[in-house]
DNA sequence: TGTTCTTGATTGGTTAGTCAATTAACGTTA
DNA sequence: TAACGTTAATTGACTAACCAATCAAGAACA
Protein backbone atom coordinates (compact mmCIF):
# COMPACT_ATOMS: atom_id res chain seq x y z
CA UNK A 1 0.00 0.00 0.00
CA UNK A 2 2.78 2.38 0.07
CA UNK A 3 1.60 5.33 -2.65
CA UNK A 4 4.82 7.33 -2.17
CA UNK A 5 4.51 10.48 -1.73
CA UNK A 6 1.88 10.11 1.38
CA UNK A 7 3.37 12.30 3.82
CA UNK A 8 1.75 15.18 2.63
CA UNK A 9 -1.56 13.78 2.03
CA UNK A 10 -1.58 12.37 5.79
CA UNK A 11 -0.37 15.66 7.28
CA UNK A 12 -2.90 17.36 5.51
CA UNK A 13 -5.91 15.30 6.54
CA UNK A 14 -4.31 15.30 10.78
CA UNK A 15 -4.50 19.09 10.38
CA UNK A 16 -8.47 18.60 9.16
CA UNK A 17 -9.21 16.33 11.18
CA UNK A 18 -7.84 17.78 14.35
CA UNK A 19 -9.29 20.94 13.88
CA UNK A 20 -12.45 19.62 13.39
CA UNK A 21 -12.24 17.34 16.35
CA UNK A 22 -11.13 20.40 18.87
CA UNK A 23 -13.74 22.93 17.01
CA UNK A 24 -16.56 19.57 17.62
CA UNK A 25 -15.38 18.85 21.20
CA UNK A 26 -14.94 22.60 22.24
CA UNK A 27 -11.47 21.86 24.12
CA UNK A 28 -7.98 20.46 23.42
CA UNK A 29 -9.00 17.56 25.33
CA UNK A 30 -9.30 15.29 22.50
CA UNK A 31 -7.31 11.94 21.53
CA UNK A 32 -4.83 11.22 18.92
CA UNK A 33 -6.59 7.86 18.26
CA UNK A 34 -10.05 10.37 17.44
CA UNK A 35 -7.81 12.78 15.23
CA UNK A 36 -6.42 10.22 13.47
CA UNK A 37 -9.73 8.01 13.27
CA UNK A 38 -11.31 10.81 11.86
CA UNK A 39 -8.57 10.93 9.45
CA UNK A 40 -8.80 7.63 8.28
CA UNK A 41 -5.72 6.61 9.86
CA UNK A 42 -4.06 4.50 12.72
CA UNK A 43 -3.02 6.70 16.12
CA UNK A 44 0.51 4.97 15.35
CA UNK A 45 0.54 7.07 11.90
CA UNK A 46 -0.43 10.15 13.25
CA UNK A 47 2.48 9.41 15.82
CA UNK A 48 5.05 8.88 12.93
CA UNK A 49 4.11 11.61 11.30
CA UNK A 50 4.17 14.68 14.20
CA UNK A 51 6.07 12.43 16.66
CA UNK A 52 3.43 13.99 19.17
CA UNK A 53 -0.16 15.56 20.30
CA UNK A 54 1.38 18.90 21.03
CA UNK A 55 3.09 19.03 17.67
CA UNK A 56 -0.27 18.17 15.55
CA UNK A 57 -1.92 21.04 17.27
CA UNK A 58 0.59 23.79 16.54
CA UNK A 59 0.91 22.59 12.84
CA UNK A 60 -3.29 22.73 13.07
CA UNK A 61 -2.79 26.67 14.43
CA UNK A 62 -0.01 27.63 12.37
CA UNK A 63 -2.71 25.93 9.08
CA UNK A 64 -5.66 28.15 10.79
CA UNK A 65 -3.10 31.88 10.73
CA UNK A 66 -1.52 30.64 7.55
CA UNK A 67 -4.98 30.45 5.78
CA UNK A 68 -6.17 33.55 7.28
CA UNK A 69 -3.31 35.45 6.61
CA UNK A 70 -3.29 34.31 2.86
CA UNK A 71 -6.79 35.49 3.00
CA UNK A 72 -5.76 39.15 4.33
CA UNK A 73 -3.31 38.91 1.67
CA UNK A 74 -5.12 38.11 -0.73
CA UNK A 75 -7.08 41.22 -0.53
CA UNK A 76 -5.08 43.75 0.31
CA UNK A 77 -3.19 44.80 -3.45
CA UNK A 78 -4.85 47.24 -5.84
CA UNK A 79 -7.69 49.66 -4.33
CA UNK A 80 -7.74 52.36 -1.99
CA UNK A 81 -7.13 52.67 1.89
CA UNK A 82 -10.92 52.17 2.31
CA UNK A 83 -10.92 49.44 -0.17
CA UNK A 84 -7.92 47.39 1.79
CA UNK A 85 -9.73 48.26 4.92
CA UNK A 86 -12.95 46.96 3.99
CA UNK A 87 -10.91 43.61 2.54
CA UNK A 88 -9.25 42.94 5.58
CA UNK A 89 -12.83 42.89 7.59
CA UNK A 90 -14.58 40.79 5.15
CA UNK A 91 -11.82 38.38 4.98
CA UNK A 92 -11.77 37.99 8.51
CA UNK A 93 -15.69 36.69 8.20
CA UNK A 94 -15.23 34.93 4.94
CA UNK A 95 -17.01 31.68 5.46
CA UNK A 96 -13.34 29.84 5.31
CA UNK A 97 -12.53 31.88 8.50
CA UNK A 98 -15.71 32.07 10.11
CA UNK A 99 -16.85 28.11 10.23
CA UNK A 100 -18.06 27.47 13.57
CA UNK A 101 -15.31 24.62 14.21
CA UNK A 102 -12.49 26.60 13.18
CA UNK A 103 -13.74 29.92 15.29
CA UNK A 104 -13.59 27.49 17.64
CA UNK A 105 -10.32 25.40 17.43
CA UNK A 106 -9.12 28.57 17.28
CA UNK A 107 -10.33 29.75 20.68
CA UNK A 108 -8.63 26.59 22.19
CA UNK A 109 -5.57 27.44 20.48
CA UNK A 110 -5.73 30.57 21.80
CA UNK A 111 -5.90 29.67 25.56
CA UNK A 112 -3.42 27.41 24.34
CA UNK A 113 -0.91 30.19 23.60
CA UNK A 114 -1.08 30.94 26.97
CA UNK A 115 0.92 28.30 28.20
CA UNK A 116 2.32 27.02 25.40
CA UNK A 117 5.50 29.00 24.06
CA UNK A 118 5.56 28.18 20.60
CA UNK A 119 1.63 28.79 20.30
CA UNK A 120 2.12 32.04 21.88
CA UNK A 121 4.51 33.45 19.52
CA UNK A 122 2.44 32.41 16.61
CA UNK A 123 -0.19 33.69 18.04
CA UNK A 124 1.45 36.96 18.62
CA UNK A 125 3.55 37.02 14.72
CA UNK A 126 -0.43 37.36 13.90
CA UNK A 127 -1.38 40.04 15.93
CA UNK A 128 1.43 41.58 14.74
CA UNK A 129 0.98 41.76 11.53
CA UNK A 130 -2.46 42.06 11.25
CA UNK A 131 -2.12 45.35 13.14
CA UNK A 132 0.39 46.62 11.18
CA UNK A 133 -2.10 45.76 8.16
CA UNK A 134 -4.53 47.76 9.41
CA UNK A 135 -2.57 50.83 10.46
CA UNK A 136 -1.05 50.93 7.32
CA UNK A 137 -4.93 50.76 5.79
CA UNK A 138 -5.80 53.16 8.37
CA UNK A 139 -3.32 56.23 7.57
CA UNK A 140 -5.53 58.78 6.15
CA UNK A 141 -8.33 58.06 7.25
CA UNK A 142 -7.56 58.80 10.66
CA UNK A 143 -5.23 60.88 12.82
CA UNK A 144 -4.83 58.12 15.21
CA UNK A 145 -4.32 54.91 12.96
CA UNK A 146 -2.27 53.04 15.65
CA UNK A 147 -5.47 53.35 18.81
CA UNK A 148 -8.02 52.81 15.84
CA UNK A 149 -6.02 49.11 14.92
CA UNK A 150 -5.80 48.13 18.32
CA UNK A 151 -9.48 48.54 18.97
CA UNK A 152 -10.89 47.10 15.34
CA UNK A 153 -8.12 44.28 15.99
CA UNK A 154 -9.67 44.01 19.47
CA UNK A 155 -13.23 43.99 18.32
CA UNK A 156 -12.50 41.18 15.50
CA UNK A 157 -11.53 38.96 18.21
CA UNK A 158 -14.18 39.76 20.65
CA UNK A 159 -16.88 39.53 17.86
CA UNK A 160 -15.52 36.21 17.21
CA UNK A 161 -15.97 34.56 20.55
CA UNK A 162 -19.37 35.65 20.50
CA UNK A 163 -20.08 34.06 17.27
CA UNK A 164 -18.90 30.69 18.82
CA UNK A 165 -21.39 31.11 22.11
CA UNK A 166 -24.10 31.81 20.00
CA UNK A 167 -25.89 28.56 18.95
CA UNK A 168 -27.32 27.56 15.41
CA UNK A 169 -25.05 28.44 12.45
CA UNK A 170 -22.75 31.79 12.27
CA UNK A 171 -23.92 34.34 10.79
CA UNK A 172 -21.28 35.97 9.04
CA UNK A 173 -22.85 39.30 8.34
CA UNK A 174 -24.17 40.23 11.43
CA UNK A 175 -20.51 40.21 12.21
CA UNK A 176 -19.93 42.34 9.82
CA UNK A 177 -22.08 44.79 9.91
CA UNK A 178 -21.06 45.13 13.75
CA UNK A 179 -17.15 45.84 12.61
CA UNK A 180 -18.69 48.38 9.73
CA UNK A 181 -20.41 50.33 12.47
CA UNK A 182 -18.05 50.74 14.38
CA UNK A 183 -15.78 51.99 11.28
CA UNK A 184 -18.16 54.53 10.25
CA UNK A 185 -18.31 55.70 13.95
CA UNK A 186 -14.54 55.32 14.14
CA UNK A 187 -13.55 57.51 10.75
CA UNK A 188 -16.22 60.00 10.86
CA UNK B 1 -10.07 17.97 63.44
CA UNK B 2 -13.86 18.07 62.36
CA UNK B 3 -14.51 21.58 62.51
CA UNK B 4 -17.98 21.66 62.23
CA UNK B 5 -19.12 24.23 59.36
CA UNK B 6 -16.12 23.38 56.97
CA UNK B 7 -17.94 22.63 53.83
CA UNK B 8 -18.20 26.68 52.56
CA UNK B 9 -14.93 27.36 53.67
CA UNK B 10 -13.62 23.70 51.91
CA UNK B 11 -15.92 24.84 48.60
CA UNK B 12 -14.27 28.32 48.71
CA UNK B 13 -10.81 27.09 48.93
CA UNK B 14 -11.67 24.96 46.09
CA UNK B 15 -12.99 27.26 43.69
CA UNK B 16 -10.01 29.70 44.33
CA UNK B 17 -7.48 27.06 43.67
CA UNK B 18 -9.81 25.74 40.42
CA UNK B 19 -9.74 29.44 38.90
CA UNK B 20 -6.01 29.45 39.86
CA UNK B 21 -4.60 26.46 38.68
CA UNK B 22 -6.98 26.56 35.37
CA UNK B 23 -5.63 30.33 34.75
CA UNK B 24 -1.80 28.77 35.51
CA UNK B 25 -2.41 25.79 33.36
CA UNK B 26 -3.92 27.89 30.53
CA UNK B 27 -6.14 24.94 29.95
CA UNK B 28 -8.93 22.81 31.97
CA UNK B 29 -6.50 19.83 31.31
CA UNK B 30 -5.51 20.31 35.16
CA UNK B 31 -6.53 17.24 37.74
CA UNK B 32 -8.15 17.15 40.52
CA UNK B 33 -5.32 16.14 42.79
CA UNK B 34 -3.66 19.73 41.88
CA UNK B 35 -6.35 21.57 43.22
CA UNK B 36 -7.37 19.60 45.67
CA UNK B 37 -3.45 20.09 47.02
CA UNK B 38 -3.21 23.57 45.93
CA UNK B 39 -6.62 24.20 48.31
CA UNK B 40 -4.90 21.76 51.53
CA UNK B 41 -6.57 18.89 51.08
CA UNK B 42 -7.04 15.57 49.42
CA UNK B 43 -8.63 14.85 46.28
CA UNK B 44 -11.30 12.48 47.90
CA UNK B 45 -12.75 15.85 49.61
CA UNK B 46 -12.89 17.58 47.04
CA UNK B 47 -15.20 14.78 45.53
CA UNK B 48 -17.20 14.26 48.59
CA UNK B 49 -17.83 18.54 48.45
CA UNK B 50 -18.48 18.95 44.83
CA UNK B 51 -19.04 15.60 43.15
CA UNK B 52 -17.30 15.98 40.11
CA UNK B 53 -14.46 17.96 38.24
CA UNK B 54 -17.08 19.75 35.94
CA UNK B 55 -19.11 20.92 38.57
CA UNK B 56 -15.89 22.24 40.16
CA UNK B 57 -15.38 24.03 37.22
CA UNK B 58 -19.00 25.02 37.15
CA UNK B 59 -18.68 26.45 40.50
CA UNK B 60 -15.22 28.24 39.60
CA UNK B 61 -17.45 29.76 36.50
CA UNK B 62 -20.24 30.61 38.08
CA UNK B 63 -18.07 32.34 40.88
CA UNK B 64 -16.34 34.57 38.39
CA UNK B 65 -19.42 35.57 36.82
CA UNK B 66 -21.07 36.52 40.17
CA UNK B 67 -18.10 38.47 41.07
CA UNK B 68 -18.16 40.15 38.29
CA UNK B 69 -21.87 41.13 37.89
CA UNK B 70 -21.42 42.01 41.35
CA UNK B 71 -18.58 44.46 40.79
CA UNK B 72 -20.89 45.93 38.03
CA UNK B 73 -23.78 46.31 40.27
CA UNK B 74 -22.46 48.10 42.92
CA UNK B 75 -21.10 50.73 40.63
CA UNK B 76 -24.57 51.67 38.62
CA UNK B 77 -26.56 52.85 41.56
CA UNK B 78 -26.60 57.17 41.66
CA UNK B 79 -24.64 58.88 38.67
CA UNK B 80 -26.00 59.63 35.26
CA UNK B 81 -25.92 57.25 32.52
CA UNK B 82 -22.63 58.52 31.68
CA UNK B 83 -21.28 57.69 34.79
CA UNK B 84 -23.13 54.75 34.67
CA UNK B 85 -21.31 53.65 31.60
CA UNK B 86 -18.02 54.48 32.77
CA UNK B 87 -18.82 52.47 35.80
CA UNK B 88 -19.12 49.28 34.00
CA UNK B 89 -15.99 49.87 32.07
CA UNK B 90 -13.97 50.12 35.08
CA UNK B 91 -15.80 47.54 36.96
CA UNK B 92 -14.80 45.42 34.04
CA UNK B 93 -10.87 46.35 34.53
CA UNK B 94 -10.96 46.30 38.44
CA UNK B 95 -8.00 44.67 39.74
CA UNK B 96 -10.45 41.55 40.83
CA UNK B 97 -11.79 40.88 37.60
CA UNK B 98 -8.20 41.53 35.49
CA UNK B 99 -5.97 39.27 37.43
CA UNK B 100 -4.48 36.95 34.73
CA UNK B 101 -5.08 33.94 36.88
CA UNK B 102 -9.04 35.07 36.75
CA UNK B 103 -9.09 36.22 32.85
CA UNK B 104 -7.44 32.93 31.57
CA UNK B 105 -9.59 30.77 33.45
CA UNK B 106 -12.80 32.89 32.29
CA UNK B 107 -11.19 32.24 28.61
CA UNK B 108 -11.21 28.32 29.24
CA UNK B 109 -14.49 28.40 30.93
CA UNK B 110 -15.84 30.52 27.66
CA UNK B 111 -14.47 27.35 25.78
CA UNK B 112 -15.72 24.77 28.01
CA UNK B 113 -18.78 26.71 27.54
CA UNK B 114 -19.08 25.84 23.70
CA UNK B 115 -19.41 21.91 24.65
CA UNK B 116 -21.04 21.99 28.02
CA UNK B 117 -24.73 23.18 28.33
CA UNK B 118 -24.78 24.64 31.93
CA UNK B 119 -21.90 26.30 31.04
CA UNK B 120 -23.33 27.78 28.03
CA UNK B 121 -26.17 28.78 29.75
CA UNK B 122 -24.06 30.42 31.71
CA UNK B 123 -22.37 32.42 30.14
CA UNK B 124 -25.52 33.42 28.28
CA UNK B 125 -26.79 34.92 31.14
CA UNK B 126 -24.05 37.24 31.67
CA UNK B 127 -23.84 38.13 28.44
CA UNK B 128 -28.02 39.40 28.20
CA UNK B 129 -27.35 40.95 31.95
CA UNK B 130 -24.11 43.08 30.35
CA UNK B 131 -26.05 43.86 27.57
CA UNK B 132 -28.99 44.91 29.34
CA UNK B 133 -27.17 47.29 31.26
CA UNK B 134 -25.00 49.00 28.74
CA UNK B 135 -28.16 49.56 26.65
CA UNK B 136 -30.08 51.21 29.56
CA UNK B 137 -26.91 53.17 30.44
CA UNK B 138 -26.73 53.97 26.52
CA UNK B 139 -30.04 55.39 26.47
CA UNK B 140 -29.90 59.30 26.01
CA UNK B 141 -26.22 59.10 24.86
CA UNK B 142 -26.50 57.50 21.74
CA UNK B 143 -29.36 57.42 18.82
CA UNK B 144 -28.62 53.45 18.59
CA UNK B 145 -27.66 51.85 22.05
CA UNK B 146 -28.32 48.45 21.34
CA UNK B 147 -25.89 48.45 18.32
CA UNK B 148 -23.29 49.81 20.40
CA UNK B 149 -23.72 47.60 23.76
CA UNK B 150 -23.26 44.57 21.34
CA UNK B 151 -19.84 46.17 19.99
CA UNK B 152 -19.08 47.51 23.91
CA UNK B 153 -19.57 43.83 24.91
CA UNK B 154 -17.54 42.57 21.86
CA UNK B 155 -14.52 44.79 21.96
CA UNK B 156 -13.87 44.55 26.52
CA UNK B 157 -14.40 40.72 25.68
CA UNK B 158 -11.29 40.91 22.85
CA UNK B 159 -9.79 43.40 25.16
CA UNK B 160 -9.47 40.96 27.75
CA UNK B 161 -8.53 38.25 25.35
CA UNK B 162 -5.37 40.21 24.22
CA UNK B 163 -4.42 41.12 27.69
CA UNK B 164 -3.79 37.69 28.46
CA UNK B 165 -1.35 37.18 25.30
CA UNK B 166 0.68 39.39 26.44
CA UNK B 167 3.24 38.47 28.81
CA UNK B 168 4.24 40.34 32.06
CA UNK B 169 1.37 41.91 34.28
CA UNK B 170 -1.45 42.70 32.90
CA UNK B 171 -1.90 46.84 32.59
CA UNK B 172 -5.38 47.83 32.81
CA UNK B 173 -5.20 51.27 32.43
CA UNK B 174 -4.08 50.62 28.48
CA UNK B 175 -7.12 48.22 28.47
CA UNK B 176 -9.77 50.89 29.87
CA UNK B 177 -7.94 54.11 27.57
CA UNK B 178 -8.90 51.10 24.39
CA UNK B 179 -12.78 51.43 25.81
CA UNK B 180 -12.80 54.59 26.82
CA UNK B 181 -11.46 56.01 23.36
CA UNK B 182 -13.96 53.94 21.35
CA UNK B 183 -16.64 55.41 23.48
CA UNK B 184 -15.68 59.11 23.02
CA UNK B 185 -15.99 58.30 19.12
CA UNK B 186 -19.31 56.17 19.36
CA UNK B 187 -20.86 58.85 21.16
CA UNK B 188 -19.47 62.00 19.81
C1' DT C 1 -24.16 7.59 69.87
C1' DG C 2 -24.50 9.84 65.75
C1' DT C 3 -22.98 13.19 62.55
C1' DT C 4 -19.44 15.65 60.07
C1' DC C 5 -14.94 15.67 58.31
C1' DT C 6 -11.16 13.48 56.37
C1' DT C 7 -8.09 10.46 53.86
C1' DG C 8 -5.43 6.13 52.20
C1' DA C 9 -6.12 2.68 49.29
C1' DT C 10 -8.12 0.94 45.33
C1' DT C 11 -10.24 0.35 40.91
C1' DG C 12 -11.47 0.62 36.32
C1' DG C 13 -10.64 3.02 32.49
C1' DT C 14 -8.04 5.89 29.37
C1' DT C 15 -4.15 7.56 26.75
C1' DA C 16 0.36 9.20 24.67
C1' DG C 17 3.96 7.30 22.75
C1' DT C 18 7.07 3.11 21.30
C1' DC C 19 8.39 -0.87 18.71
C1' DA C 20 8.76 -4.55 15.79
C1' DA C 21 6.99 -6.48 11.88
C1' DT C 22 4.62 -6.34 7.37
C1' DT C 23 3.61 -4.64 2.88
C1' DA C 24 4.46 -2.51 -1.37
C1' DA C 25 6.64 0.69 -4.43
C1' DC C 26 11.12 2.23 -6.45
C1' DG C 27 15.90 2.10 -8.26
C1' DT C 28 19.69 -0.52 -9.59
C1' DT C 29 22.43 -3.80 -11.50
C1' DA C 30 23.68 -7.88 -13.75
C1' DT D 1 13.97 -8.19 -17.52
C1' DA D 2 14.48 -10.39 -13.27
C1' DA D 3 16.20 -10.37 -8.88
C1' DC D 4 17.57 -7.61 -4.92
C1' DG D 5 18.14 -4.29 -1.68
C1' DT D 6 16.38 0.10 -0.03
C1' DT D 7 13.06 3.00 1.56
C1' DA D 8 8.40 4.76 2.70
C1' DA D 9 3.98 3.51 4.62
C1' DT D 10 1.35 1.32 7.85
C1' DT D 11 -0.45 -0.92 11.85
C1' DG D 12 -1.32 -4.19 15.95
C1' DA D 13 0.31 -4.86 20.17
C1' DC D 14 2.26 -3.12 24.09
C1' DT D 15 3.65 -0.19 28.14
C1' DA D 16 4.00 2.96 31.44
C1' DA D 17 1.67 6.42 33.41
C1' DC D 18 -2.14 8.91 34.95
C1' DC D 19 -6.52 10.00 36.68
C1' DA D 20 -11.55 10.46 38.15
C1' DA D 21 -14.33 8.48 41.16
C1' DT D 22 -15.48 5.09 45.03
C1' DC D 23 -15.26 3.12 49.46
C1' DA D 24 -14.40 1.85 53.86
C1' DA D 25 -12.69 3.34 57.86
C1' DG D 26 -10.68 6.53 61.25
C1' DA D 27 -10.92 10.84 63.96
C1' DA D 28 -13.13 14.50 66.39
C1' DC D 29 -16.85 16.93 68.01
C1' DA D 30 -22.03 17.48 69.69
Amino acid sequence: MPKLGAEPIRKAALINAAIFEVGMAGSLDVTVAQIARRAGMSPALAHHYFGSKEKIFLAAMRYILRTYGQSVRDVLPGRGARGRLDGIVRASFAPQNFQRETVSAWLNFYALSFVNKDAGRLLRVYHRRLRSNLIVALRGLTDHPERTADTLGALIDGVYLRAVLTPGPTDATDAENTIMSYLEEALA
